[in-house]
DNA sequence: TCTGGGGTCCTGGGACAA
DNA sequence: TCTGTTGTCCCAGGACCC
């Protein structure tokens, strides 16, 4: 989902371009919760409309093009949303909704080349070099996929066709919505170079201001500051990132399957809390919930991150690494609290908690280790227990005693 | 005027071992 | 035995992505 405001003019959308040697796609679902929601919902086809939490803490998930005209654009607050396009219909997510228009776009792709990398729900790159015999070159494989998202769903999307997944991506992104742009090899330079600074990938609201500093405002300005230079004013890795791809220089190829390196999940309450009997509850469920998500998974997880946020958005984090890795709530729950008690932010307003399992290996791992002796506590089987009902009787069919006694205080409240 | 949730990656400092 | 260097791991924080 574009979240980027790329402000830069670039040429004009063409299909008729040289795509030799451009075996890179990059699609991407234009609105694309929004243009699901107006599936079920035709009659506001035309009208501003805004996927995102009607009421409380939320910011806006998807905008439909009437909307944005309005000035509204992903992660805006709703409430400022709210204000600048009143008129505009809200509509609160779903999610399951979307990843499954997801799944059949994501299979579309695959019926093309097997060489997928789903970015997000609603984007990913192709490559489809090895499917030119059999569909055409790489602008006509753009065409179909257009076709074939559009017949099966009724959604557009853009696609970018470049020699790199850097261009491609940018491509896309100029082209929308509802487009399609090639950037031929040898015009990548002249494509790239008029583009702001703040069309790069890397480049964020807080790199933007250290460039616009150093008189940076375009790619092709970037493109001439010696790399020494970037790498002094913004550290080795980003300073020699970005003057590679102020050159169109990104040598990454389609990676079909990356490994996960971290679970979590966290909360933003509806109102700050101070109570820590309240913040340990919500450490408690999201334990449980990250718990949950690693044993579906397969995964297990050596460090246990806990994230806390105060009312005035400072954030700080706190990690511990474990002897032995573990998918088990309790294990991980009795590690947070820990965390929280270290931190000292007793009495102190949070706005949000978070708990995330990092350091991840596979489940077989631990399953060997405990074999041999090293914890044996009863969770591990009491929880794959409580999964079986969960799946069998669904969310709520099993709690913790103290999960329960939240709800009972939530509804005598 | 207010800022979600799920992630990845990088940096820098401290501890520790070789 | 002490000191300096280097590499690795851990931890905290921040920037960035969708």
């Amino acid at each position: 989902m574009a979240r980027k405001q790329i402000t830069g003019i670039g040429p004009a959308p063409t299909t008729g371009a040289d795509d030799t040697g451009c075996p890179i796609l990059h699609v991407d679902m234009d609105a694309f919760f929004a243009s699901v929601e107006l599936l079920e919902r035709p009659e506001l086809r035309g009208r501003p409309v805004i996927v995102g939490s009607p009421a409380g803490r939320g910011v806006v998930l998807s905008a439909t093009y009437e909307a944005r005209a309005f000035g509204v654009h992903s992660a805006m607050p709703m409430s400022r949303a709210r204000r600048v396009c009143p008129q505009a219909v809200i509509i609160p997510p779903s999610h399951g909704k979307y990843s499954e228009v997801s799944k059949g776009v994501m299979e579309i792709f695959h019926s093309i080349t097997p060489l997928v990398e789903p970015i997000a729900s609603d984007e990913a790159f192709l490559d489809v070099g090895g499917a030119r015999r059999r569909l055409g070159s790489p602008a006509e494989i753009a065409v179909l996929v257009r076709e074939q998202v559009r017949e099966r769903y009724g959604i557009t999307c853009s696609v970018g066709v470049a020699a790199s997944k850097f261009i491609a991506k940018l491509a896309s992104k100029q082209c929308k919505p509802n487009g399609l742009l090639v950037v031929p090899a040898d015009q990548v330079v002249a494509f790239l170079h008029p583009l702001p600074v703040s069309a790069l990938w890397g480049v964020g609201e807080r790199t933007e201001q250290a460039l616009v500093r150093l008189g940076i405002r375009t790619v092709g300005d970037l493109a001439r500051v010696p790399p020494t230079t970037l790498q002094r004013e913004l550290g080795p890795a980003a300073g020699g990132h970005l003057a590679a791809l102020a050159w169109g220089r990104d040598e990454r190829a389609v990676t079909v399957h990356t490994p996960d390196k971290s679970i979590g999940n966290e909360e933003t309450f509806a109102t700050d809390v101070d109570d820590p009997e309240m913040i340990k509850r919500e450490l408690l469920r999201l334990s449980e919930k990250v718990a949950a998500r690693m044993r579906k998974s397969g995964h297990v997880g050596r460090t246990v991150s806990v994230k806390l946020r105060r009312a005035d958005f400072s954030t700080i984090s706190r990690s511990r690494t474990l002897r032995e890795p573990t998918d088990v709530a309790q294990e991980i729950y009795t590690t947070a609290c820990d965390l929280f008690d270290a931190a000292g932010l007793e009495r102190v307003r949070l706005r949000l908690v978070g708990v995330r399992m990092e350091n991840l290996g596979p489940a077989e791992t631990a399953s060997r280790q405990l074999s041999l002796g090293a914890r044996e506590t009863g969770w591990r089987e009491a929880e794959q227990a409580m999964d079986k009902a969960i799946r069998r009787f669904g969310p709520d069919a099993v709690l913790p005693a103290s999960l329960v006694r939240g709800r009972l205080d939530e509804m005598e409240a």
